[in-house]
DNA sequence: CAGAATCCCGCACGATACTG
DNA sequence: CAGTATCGTGCGGGATTCTG
């Protein structure tokens, strides 16, 4: 998040998952936690290194994930969501759910990553909306 | 919107509303509708009338505000939300939550503008989470 | 495996001025 | 009152190459 003036929080929460890949970066890790560089590299094909590495590094300066390297050769690096990583979800889920139904109704074509049903029971969020 | 390829329908979504000021103005359209041109530019000073055009056009063409012009001198122009603006609104109203949350934790300074709290009961539109 | 280092570019956004 | 018309620019994002 590059940080600036704010007119409300709403702006706010926009800065901090408003990154080209964050909210996707975001799911996969809510899908699958923890979540290592290189999943994240194999499931957004199209996003380079650099973007993916910058964007893991705002969100975890944002203080949204958790990044934890394990001291080894080859090396091993683990994303998980922190607190209010977690608090976001149901944002996302917002979103995922109204995009669907706009798409439908606008005729969008969207190339399609998983559904939020495929988060497991056991997360540890507010998936209830 | 400016339409690409999405990779997913939260995507879809943050193209809608993620422009510069969008979120500001459906919720400016949202606490006191129908608004006009000249309320609109009041409320938001720091926005260029070619910026609030622009911006209000786009949410025009995608389908989530209306835009009713009234022949006379000196012009009217009042908009509403439609259905699937009145949708994004428990959207913002999240994500209006999640910043007040995450900016207190953080520490971080906001211009205010209203809160959600001023939406009139009688507003149709879905706002309990 | 998980990145860092460079170079590069479009366009979203802005400043300013004018108008039916 | 509710906009247009022009001109500029920063920076978010991308392509490519290299490395502990």
């Amino acid at each position: 998040m590059k940080t600036y003036e704010f007119n409300c929080e709403k702006e706010l929460t926009l800065a901090v998952i408003g990154g080209k890949w964050k909210m996707l970066i975001l799911w996969y890790i809510a899908l699958d936690s923890p979540q290592r560089f290189g999943k994240l590299r194999r499931l957004l094909p199209k996003v380079t290194p650099k973007m993916l590495t910058a964007q893991l590094r705002e969100l975890e300066q944002d203080g949204i994930i958790q990044r934890k390297v394990y001291k080894q050769v080859p090396p091993k690096v683990e994303y998980t969501l922190t607190e209010y990583g977690e608090k976001l979800i149901p944002i996302l889920k917002l979103m995922y759910e109204w995009g669907m139904d706009y798409a439908k109704h606008m005729n969008i074509s969207i190339g399609n990553t998983d559904s939020i049903s495929d988060l497991p029971p056991s997360a540890n969020m507010q998936r209830e909306i």
